[in-house]
DNA sequence: GTCTATACCGAGATAGAC
DNA sequence: GTCTATCTCGGTATAGAC
């Protein structure tokens, strides 16, 4: 890395931000690049691909590098915090990889490589913040029901209305890649009996959260959820999850999001 | 392996079929026999077990060549018939098998060997009847697909008012194997644009069939199904393949195939 | 049509340099 | 904290005997 000299401005702090800022923009246009790469040309020149990869990969630390080295002068608090931002910037980043992996290949169909090149990463960086794939996996499983809980689609507004709600509703059935993950991880659940209980947990809150929305949906003066309301929440999460996916594979506009949308309402009026 | 000779009973069409019969039955004890040690005591006492399954396996063959050998002495038309019904019959037992490896590891996570184990065979018997791994899944999938489109669940009765049809809703969510199967094959389809359209085809077939049910059973004078039938149709088929996985995994009782016909009944009611 | 043996590859995981 | 190198294992698929 040449110009790491040139890059350190003596204790600016402008300077100092605007070369973390230029650090992850960097990071951020490995990591797409590499997972261009990895996707559409490894198979064909891996030599090359894998070239353009590993050398972007040195520009990438090299600047971090730097970065840091600024920050270090800055003060040893400040560093540390860099570096903490930085090792969480790492692990989300293979998060976000290892959830749309696992989602396109399945759980068995994901390789830790290919999770951790489309990060920017190789195999070590996943070991070193995770501690075998069966946990990595649940750390996206982890976090993908807890966005699923507090993100619209199961929201936090139960009192303007069935409109605003359902098309809440329907903005979680537009990511098909969402889609598969969450049956992934529902079959994960079921097939794994050990990390059942835990998921199970989670997902029991986000079931519960649904049904005393719709409680307090469809009678708001007595609003502990009834039996209907607990039965239109089981229909409300199977339909979000199966009805994009199936008009994916149909083709039918019968089974659509707005299809979906549809249903809900109604069992929401009813 | 012994006695073969005792069994060949010259010409006698009784004996000759009760040959079959213990055949079949000494198969059926085979690969049950099998599946039992593959999963439970294999992991213990492997050159047992293997011992046990292969003895088991060759005196199953011997029966099998007996029961051949007279077929044959009858006339080579008949001959032809049974290696015809024996090939079949290795063939759906395959298919079995690789079914319920398929629903409990996912396919990236069944091995054939291990489905080949399952059914009483090993590998070479599953190359000899299907291609690849990947058409092997296949034929499972349009198996499946086309079980559920004609069994219980979306089933041939219009005419009988609401509670036998909820009712036989409600057996196609008892097993717990076959919806994750379910979702496999969803997920595959979705995963591999190659196979989309084909199981695509099969799905809607399933899917219109539903929705024309559904449309007679609410509109007996005008039978075509209506938008509000389509989208119940898809409720149905969510709410049948998530609501029993969702409650094995959470425990709730809020997640029961009770559950899952309450919202159903409701739906072709309203 | 089935089995045994084997080629071949890619996976998850670990060790050690930096 | 990350990378490279390596170990080890198990997978799919094929070849050839029977």
């Amino acid at each position: 890395m040449a110009r790491r000299q040139d890059d350190q401005v003596p204790d600016g702090n402008a300077a100092d931000d605007s070369i973390g800022a230029a650090t992850r923009a960097l990071a951020d246009a490995t990591a797409a690049l590499t997972r261009l790469i990895g996707r559409q040309v490894q198979s064909v020149v891996p030599e090359v691909s894998d070239a353009v990869a590993a050398s972007l990969r040195e520009a990438s630390r090299g600047l971090a590098d730097a970065s840091e080295n600024v920050g270090r002068r800055g003060g040893s608090g400040r560093a540390e915090e860099r570096r903490a931002e930085r090792a969480g910037r790492t692990r989300t980043e293979l998060l976000d990889a290892a959830a749309r992996a696992f989602a396109r290949q399945g759980y068995e169909g994901a390789s830790l490589g290919d999770i951790a090149a489309d990060a920017g990463y190789t195999k070590g960086a996943v070991y070193a913040h995770f501690g075998s794939k069966h946990e990595l996996f649940l750390e996206v499983a982890r976090r993908q029901i807890a966005a699923a809980t507090a993100q619209p689609g199961l929201p936090p507004l139960a009192d303007e209305g069935l409109e605003p709600w359902v098309s809440a509703a329907l903005h979680t059935m537009v990511d098909e890649t969402d889609l598969l993950l969450s049956l992934e991880i529902l079959s994960f659940a079921v097939r794994h009996p050990e990390a059942r209980a835990e998921l199970g947990a989670f997902y029991e809150e986000g079931f519960a959260e649904l049904a005393g929305q719709v409680g307090r949906e469809r009678h708001p003066a007595a609003p502990e959820p009834d039996e209907a309301d607990w039965d239109t929440a089981l229909a409300v999460v199977s339909v979000s999850n199966i009805a994009l996916l199936l008009g994916a594979v149909t083709g039918s506009p019968h089974a659509s999001p707005e299809a979906g949308s549809r249903v809900i309402a109604r069992l929401l009026r009813g």
